[in-house]
DNA sequence: TGCTTGCATTGATGTCTGTCGATGCAAAGC
DNA sequence: GCTTTGCATCGACAGACATCAATGCAAGCA
């Protein structure tokens, strides 16, 4: 039921071996447009609390009638959403009797995190760098902005 | 130019405090609306490829002037994009003279980054409760998958 | 066998998004 | 002043997306 949808990452796609991160060397529109599948999925406030009412789970896995009455939406429209992230192969599913389970794949949130740390870290530097001509109040500025 | 775009992280934002992580308490709609709104704004291969070619580049900033040539794309569509990427509080831009540079805030990557970590951490946890039955092929033939 | 439950799929519809040409606007040079 | 250059904004349009009701399908139960 499930290990067809991972078309984002296949295992035999050479260009999915590895992204750079963003401080590397720019994307290529390969791997950006593999990329941006991934964070197209995540940019949408119901799959994300999906997301989360999966991964804050005790053990791991929650039954999808667990999850249907979290939200204002109709069951179709839930295991519409379902069906993307899958597909992103954030998550995957198994059906046991009547009910489907699903769970979280850590992989791919660690290759996305993974990403923008050496983004951040690259642009850290660059930024120290050029601290000294006038930038460095509005990179502080932004930065007073987020209580990280 | 740029201050006033911040609206997704704006600092007089009460529920931006700090995202639990994927792996905590499941997000609320007010988090998850705000966090969607950033990865919707990577969810793009083109604005994913101007932010990493911002973030790659030596210095820290890049003239839209170096940005336009490297898409096969008109120059309103890449100022379009890049107008998204700044109210997602990703970038910022400033001009000089003629021409107008844009930089990388990298807070916002720290924060999507942290909460994908703590996500996966979180999970990983949880699976490795549950490995003993019968999921644990399923979450390591996705772990073969990924090069990370 | 027939009924019920849980979930996925289909088809339709309204909304959002990416893209472009045209235009506006600021800065620099003549 | 006028012209040119660099970039943002506007208006329009095609394609993508979120949502729903209806339907299909598998599993359990009577």
């Amino acid at each position: 039921m499930s290990k067809q949808e991972l078309t984002v990452l296949g295992q035999d796609d050479q260009s999915a071996a590895c992204c750079p991160g963003l401080g590397g060397a720019p994307l290529d529109e390969g791997q950006a447009a593999e990329l941006a599948k991934i964070f197209k999925a995540l940019g949408d406030p119901v799959r994300l609390r999906l997301l989360s009412l999966i991964a804050s789970r005790a053990g791991g896995e929650v039954c999808v009638c667990d999850l249907t009455p979290a939200f204002d939406l109709s069951q179709p429209t839930i295991s519409h959403h379902l069906k993307l992230l899958r597909q992103a192969g954030l998550i995957d599913c198994e059906r046991r009797g009547t009910w489907v389970y699903y769970w979280v794949l850590p992989a791919i949130l660690d290759r996305l995190s993974m990403f923008l740390t050496t983004a951040r870290e690259r642009e850290a530097d660059a930024v120290a760098g050029a601290e000294a001509e006038g930038k460095a109040d509005a990179v502080a500025g932004a930065d007073a902005e987020v209580t990280v």
